[in-house]
DNA sequence: CTGAAAGCGCTTACAG
DNA sequence: CTGAAAGCGCTTACAG
């Protein structure tokens, strides 16, 4: 049905050998010889089969990228970074995202990618979760953004800093009741968020703050999640007079949620987030800014390298994040 | 070095036929034999060879998402579709981002997709288009999200219906000068954004406006981009009371420059975008709203049934769109 | 229910 | 510079 090496091979009057070559363009093949074969195969539409050709070289130049979810915004950002370095090596990205872990996959779903990819680029999944662990062992080379894992290269933020930074410019600014939104379980110290809560924490009893769980609300990590959370801490008794969002978005939703409540964001309550989303500058919010696109790029050349020399010493790199302040944070 | 069919066999004292199928759940294994050999396969980590399923069985499970670039927030929601249909089957996604069209490629780089999956979405790319003509003569299912195209599955909305609908409620409040931001190349038929460009002119000349190449303005489809677009409309001696923006990131980067500028949004000047973006309501913008994950579900589901049962015939889907109105349009 | 064997379409030493 | 042949690790009729 399709067309294989035999049958250039046949047309051309030469071995599949030399197909092989000519195709690939190794060069121990007559330069005749070679422009022939490359217009049979083009004449015959020939397409090669990336199946065969990956079982007996080892090799799929393809590189999977393993999230929890494919919607967040911040994971786009990092793909952008990804795909401009991925895109002059030729490889292609093949998507897994880890979905909701409440699945009813019991076994990890991911281990289908250990065969089908040449490294592993995992964004945004703890260092010490299972899936983490299980894919460092995995015999690809593998890159973490956003966490530290063993056998790893890590590519990351100093997360504890950053949200410590931020609750510290509200407590500067003279605010004692501080609200937190996170995500879904930010206690837990095996998911992300942790490093962030604890920054959070950190600033609050250096400054002699008790840290109050009333004041800890999910927001998902979505803008309708933070429209929740907000609505959530605007309804207590007493309601904080400050707000750290650990992500741009779930602030977007609580800026919502404070105009529709006719508070002003700032004014009456003031609030950062986390990321650095590039709406953030347009909703006047205070942020701490990361690097997202440098992570995903620095992440996938570091792959690259180990690609290609596989006695790259696996590394570390933590990149700086900064506090823009802008109009939702004011003294309180 | 990593395990295999055959060491399982061995080690099973059965036939790698056998283990194969006992490995596949196929049901023509006595219980016993296939519990041991996934006992066995288990305690020697197995982890099957993807490349030499693929070459003996043709199929890859695998599919293939070929879009315009990975930042935009519209792919991320089609993708979200996408990735909630796919997980049930256990296929993956292999991304394949066209990137810009000045890129230095000249043979078609997406032909190596052909042979790495079992079917191709392409989503936002015109049907017209040399890549998405070349995509469906690759023998694998196709569906194209956003464009019709022949011997593919089409899911889409009625661009210009609803271009025209955003343009006509801008009239019907009394603007006759009203200013497009479009993305990059709005007057060439083989693009997508091309249709949402008739609809705009629709409107004007049903309403005996003339439409002025003075008010069109690129915003590249990005926040940034919609900034200057505004910027450069604000800067004209006789700028427009109206703007039609064909997406939301751009109307968002509109509306920004207007503020900056000490304009009101709907008091000075009015505002539509396109897509439904989920800050438009908190940024109150007025726009069309059209089913992203929904047509990303939808090209899923037809690719699905067209693997399963190759008779599946080729269908079209047009799915509704909505005008929702809010602040930024106000009588002019 | 199980096995021996052919085959999927490449690549790559090994000879020449 | 080119070719014959083995091999990559599965799956699948065909027998039994």
């Amino acid at each position: 049905m399709s067309v294989t090496v035999r049958d250039i091979a046949h047309e051309a009057g030469v071995s599949v050998a030399t197909v092989s070559r000519a195709l690939r363009g190794l060069d121990l093949v007559k330069p005749e010889t070679r422009r022939h074969i490359l217009d049979v195969a083009d004449r015959m539409n020939y397409i090669g089969s990336s199946a065969a050709a990956a079982l007996s070289t080892g090799r799929t130049n393809t590189i999977g990228i393993v999230l929890p979810s494919v919607g967040r915004w911040s994971f786009g950002r990092m793909m952008s970074g990804i795909e401009r370095e991925l895109r002059p090596s030729g490889m292609d990205m093949l998507v897994h995202a880890l979905g909701d872990p409440s699945d009813p996959h019991p076994e990890p779903h991911w281990q289908r990618l250990a065969s089908r990819v040449d490294a592993i680029l995992v964004m945004s999944v703890a260092g010490g979760s299972r899936d983490v662990k299980g894919l460092t062992r995995l015999h690809v080379p593998v890159a973490v953004i956003g966490t530290r894992a063993k056998r790893a290269t890590s590519l990351l933020i100093d997360d504890r800093a950053g949200a410590r930074t931020a609750t510290e410019h509200l407590i500067e600014l003279g605010h004692r009741r501080i609200g937190l939104i996170y995500g879904r379980d930010h206690r837990n110290p095996l998911v992300l968020e942790h490093p962030r809560y604890l920054g959070y924490v950190d600033a609050l009893h250096e400054a002699g703050i008790r840290s109050l769980r009333l004041l800890e609300v999910p927001g998902n990590f979505t803008v309708e999640g933070g429209v929740k959370a907000m609505n959530q801490l605007m309804a207590l008794r007493k309601p904080p007079t400050a707000v750290f969002a650990m992500s741009d978005e779930m602030a977007f939703g609580a800026i919502s949620a404070m105009r529709a409540a006719g508070l002003r964001p700032g004014w009456d309550i003031s609030l950062v987030g986390f990321d650095g989303h590039d709406m953030a500058a347009l909703m006047d919010l205070t942020t701490v800014e990361q690097p997202l696109e440098e992570l995903g790029a620095q992440a996938t050349r570091a792959l690259l390298r180990r690609l290609a020399d596989s006695d790259t010493p696996v590394q570390e790199e933590v990149m700086p994040t900064s506090l823009v302040v802008r109009g939702t944070t004011r003294p309180g």
